[in-house]
DNA sequence: ATGGTTGCAACGCAA
C-alpha cells in the first residue's frame, strides 16, 4: 500500500516533535507538510534522518512554505508553477516513485471581494492550468494539501452561517469543482459519506470541542489511482494534543499495482 | 455581538 498524507502544521518549529511522533505511528511513504513557516536554511533535515524519511522544501521567512517529507528520495522536485514567479511558497512538486505528487497550500483569501481574495482565484487558475498539464502526460497523480476550500455544504459545521463566506463562496467551491472536473476524485469523499467530518478548527471559542469545523485540507487523485484508493481517514484525534496545530493529518492509501498507469 | 486564539516577530499581521 502506498501511504501519502497532508498537514498544515502551522509552524513546524513549533510542530516538530507531534510531526516526528506522528511519522513514527503511521509511517507513511509521503507527508506532505504546509504552514512550515522556516525559510530553507532553517528546515530541520535531520531531525527526520534518524526515522528514515528525506525530505525537500520550499520555505520562506514568517509565511506559508511546503515540504515533502518521504521514505525514498523524490524525483525533479519543482517549486511554483511553471512560469509563474510567486514570491509566495505555496507549491512543491515531486515525482515520488511512480506516483506524482503536488502538495499545495492554497491562498486563505482573507475576506471575498479582498485583494488576497482575488489573488486566491488568480492562484486557483494557475493550479488548473498546471493540474491539467499533469494529468495530460498520463502518470499517476495525487494533489493534496491545504486548498482553504470546503468543498459542499456537508464539509461546513453551518452552511448557512458560513454562506458566502471565504473558505465556502461560490467563486471557490466553483474553482475546486472545476480542478474535479480536469479529473481528479476527492478521495475523502470517495469513501466517506458523513457529515460533521472536517479537518480545520479555529482556534477561538472552543471551535475544536464543539465541533465546528470545516473539511478544507484534501487528498485528490487521478480518477485510475483513485480507483485504488482503499482508505482516506481524518487524524482528528491529533487536535487534542497539546499546542496542537488548527489543522490534523488527512491520509490516503492507495493499492499500487500492475493495473496502474504509468507503473511497471 | 465582527467577538475569540495562535505564531511570528515586534506590539501589527496573517490565519
Amino acid at each position: 500500500m502506498f501511504r501519502i498524507a497532508t498537514w498544515n502544521v502551522n509552524s513546524l518549529r513549533v510542530r516538530l516533535p507531534q510531526v516526528l511522533a506522528w511519522l513514527e505511528a503511521e509511517r507513511p511513504d509521503v507527508l506532505a507538510l504546509q504552514e512550515t513557516k522556516l525559510t530553507d536554511d532553517e528546515f530541520p533535515f535531520d531531525a527526520f534522518t534518524p526515522y528514515g524519511y528525506h525530505a525537500v522544501c520550499a520555505g520562506q521567512k514568517t509565511y506559508n512554505g511546503v515540504a515533502l517529507i518521504t521514505r525514498t528520495p523524490v524525483q525533479n522536485p519543482l517549486t511554483g508553477f511553471p512560469g509563474c514567479d510567486d514570491p509566495q511558497r505555496r507549491v512543491l512538486f515531486a515525482a515520488v516513485g511512480e506516483v506524482d505528487v503536488l502538495n499545495l497550500y492554497v491562498p486563505n483569501g482573507a475576506e471575498v471581494g479582498s485583494d488576497k481574495f482575488e489573488y486566491k482565484l488568480w492562484w486557483l487558475g494557475k493550479l488548473r492550468a498546471f493540474v491539467a498539464e499533469l494529468l495530460r502526460g498520463g502518470r499517476p497523480l495525487v494533489v493534496l494539501g491545504d486548498f482553504n476550500i470546503a468543498p459542499e455544504a456537508i464539509d461546513v459545521h453551518d452552511p448557512a452561517r458560513w454562506e458566502g463566506k471565504v473558505l465556502f463562496s461560490e467563486p471557490e467551491r466553483a474553482e475546486f469543482r472545476r480542478l474535479l472536473d480536469l479529473g481528479l476524485v476527492d478521495c475523502f469523499r470517495l469513501l466517506n459519506g458523513e457529515p460533521g467530518q472536517y479537518t480545520w478548527w479555529d482556534y477561538r471559542a472552543f471551535a475544536f470541542r464543539r465541533n465546528m469545523g470545516l473539511r478544507i485540507d484534501h487528498v485528490l487523485a487521478s480518477r485510475d489511482l483513485a480507483a485504488r484508493c482503499r482508505t482516506c481517514e481524518i487524524h482528528r484525534d491529533v487536535r487534542k494534543a497539546e499546542r496542537p496545530s488548527d489543522h490534523v493529518p488527512v491520509l490516503a492509501g492507495f493499492e499500487l499495482g500492475p493495473g496502474t498507469p504509468g507503473t511497471a
